[in-house]
DNA sequence: TCATAATTATTTGTATACAATTAATGATAT
DNA sequence: ATATCATTAATTGTATACAAATAATTATGA
């Protein structure tokens, strides 16, 4: 009695239940790690966009993560008070603004990028070139429209 | 001047993003259907593991779906609120709960159910069976530990 | 020029997600 | 029998995500 049906439970079926089961599994094993620096996944790819292109502009850089703009200045708030970048204006354009690493974020990015890498490639590891590649040839269809 | 270096920016680079903008990419895709049933994919998923098993007690509920308890309570909540489903005594133990699908849920959750599967069609018809059988293989080993 | 439209970032509200804590209840061991 | 431990669901707090509304600024057209 009370038999769970763990494997014929519906939800497995899609696409869409599978995906979010995934990435919350990889976010929770990025996260674990990336805690010991005090930050995120999200906040990551936030530092990490940033180093990459420093002083972007708000909207270049919402563009580039492809993030919602009110995300992004929530994300922005939380590494701004961890004092990790700054907002400045743009000299251009007060309504733009532009975005900055500050020293002490410089200080540990490349040390949290190493450890990004170093998870990146455990998971890639786990697969054969051939089939990893096929699933970063779907996923990237699927980000497309 | 201010190129974007879009396909360079870092982030792409990891698993970790490409997963979660993906997932949300196809999220949207489902959200922006289902929205006509005045309900949202994690919704569905929980309506359709009810289905699959009414009665079923909030703790299975939880773990068939590889779910938060603290998650679930609220989306509980949402569906009762909106005379989806009920939450009932479990006999058997007090502190147990059992969730039943109503009346309500029950006239509409096979129209859903046929409406998700035609979304998760639509996109596997992007691809090959091999392909596809591929990055359903890789997303199992992924979601397993 | 000046009213209107468009753009930019923020704010607000709702919905997951999850860790940590709590309250109620059940199980266990002595 | 009872003190202790374990389990269950809810609550609280934080962090994405995103739509809709807002305020400030810039662009446009008559």
């Amino acid at each position: 009695m009370n038999e769970i049906k763990t494997n014929s439970s519906r939800p497995s079926k899609y696409v869409c239940y599978k995906l979010s089961r995934v990435m919350r599994k990889v976010h929770r094993y990025y996260e674990s790690s990336f805690s010991q620096y005090g930050i995120t996944p999200a906040q990551f790819y936030v530092l990490s966009a940033v180093w990459e292109n420093d002083g972007v502009k708000f909207k270049d850089l919402a563009k580039s993560l492809e993030m919602d703009g009110s995300t992004l200045t929530s994300i922005l708030d939380r590494l701004e008070r961890q004092d990790l970048l700054e907002r400045r204006d743009d000299p251009e354009d007060r309504r733009s603004l532009l975005v900055f690493l500050t020293k002490k974020a410089k200080q540990s990015i490349v040390e949290i990028t190493c450890l990004a890498e170093k998870l990146n490639q455990e998971i890639k590891e786990r697969f054969s070139e051939e089939e990893y590649a096929t699933f970063e040839r779907v996923l990237e269809k699927l980000s497309q429209e």
